[in-house]
DNA sequence: GATTAATGTGAAATTAAATTCACAAAGACG
DNA sequence: CGTCTTTGTGAATTTAATTTCACATTAATC
């Protein structure tokens, strides 16, 4: 078999696309090697072309997520001012994230995939901190704009909206797609932003 | 060698109590036949007198959460009849579940424990949904004993209520037990409980 | 105390991946 | 075009776990 020939850099996008999309359509208990390779169209030996191991593509999958989340984040500032409005589309865009990236959501709420490595939870444990300190921030601009309540800490605030998306991502991961995300975001964000703004 | 000989009953217990604490206090990836046996004292094949394979192991532990989840309600509910006060003693509760037995968030968190078999997923979405579902019963007897706001829909209040408890669990883990549990519990339960009652 | 059923053992078979390696083919570049 | 480097292949090899099986031991029962 004749298969065409790409250089690394491209080969490594591939490889990490490859594997969110097995993770997303498929129920895959673990990623394959084997599994990423057939998707090419490669045998699996070729993979270590590109990576060290198996490990190594986990790792620059974290990266992607990684660059995602904060890709997020960077377009919601540049969108908008309004810190109330700024995670209000946050929140959409969690939801977006959900349904078209499910692999994202079951890597980051998944132990398994990481479990041993206690590096690489370390460092998905700073990612999601990171993501809350700047969800943080966000509420701490309302509050000087005074649309955000002043008596509510930024911190737990951050959690609380953390806690609007995770529950979400669960349900919906575990009903195979049954559950209603919009209706879930539909729900939820009107109780939320009110007690932010106190009405 | 010799090791004690016991009754089978004895050893299904025995084993899923062995489960829970490797998920607990280990970093394991996987719950791995020889590390049960090795924890009980027994050759790996001895566990086969007891359970089916593997995945009959999974089941049970499973099976023991359902029943532990529902019995923390249980008792919960001959304990007060006050809604709130409810909702405050599942909160404890949970944060308690998480901090001594790690294994349980971890196993209904983590998706790869599962994966594979749709079967079990379909039962872990059904103890999640039920419980769930139960949380709001006790959401709508408090709007019937008029403590609770009337105006909220008692489902998007269960789902805030478990999103109070998800990051938790999540964040201890993630952080090997360094997030600190009580004070996310002290700050979230105020502002959950002003928003429940309005004020 | 002899028989039987239940529990336990150690060694081997099975299964399922990740990984390595010697060789092949393509592309880049003189 | 000839050489060097990169990417790809298929066939082992390695590693790790689950599971099976023939045999041993214990506990219970008569």
């Amino acid at each position: 078999m004749t298969t065409e020939k790409l250089p690394t850099e491209i080969r490594k996008e591939q490889v990490v696309a490859t594997a969110l999309q097995i993770l997303s359509d498929t129920d895959a208990k673990k990623l394959k090697m084997t599994d990423i390779a057939e998707r090419m169209g490669l045998a699996p030996s070729a993979l270590y072309r590109h990576f060290k191991n198996r490990d190594a593509i986990m790792s620059a999958i974290l990266e992607h997520i990684r660059m995602r989340l904060y890709g997020n984040l960077e377009k919601v500032r540049q969108s908008t001012d309004n810190a109330v409005e700024r995670l209000h589309q946050m929140l959409s865009r969690h939801v977006g994230l959900i349904r078209r990236e499910q692999g994202i959501p079951r890597i980051i709420f998944s132990d398994e995939l990481w479990g041993q490595k206690r590096e690489r939870r370390q460092r998905l444990y700073r990612i999601v901190s990171g993501y809350l300190a700047e969800i943080e921030d966000i509420v701490k601009d309302g509050q000087n704009q005074g649309q955000i309540r002043n008596d509510l800490d930024a911190r737990v605030v951050a959690r609380l909206f953390f806690g609007l998306v995770q529950p979400a991502a669960l349900l919906w991961h575990m009903s195979e797609g049954q559950f209603d995300l919009d209706g879930h975001i539909a729900g939820v964000w009107p109780v939320f932003k009110e007690m932010l703004t106190g009405k």
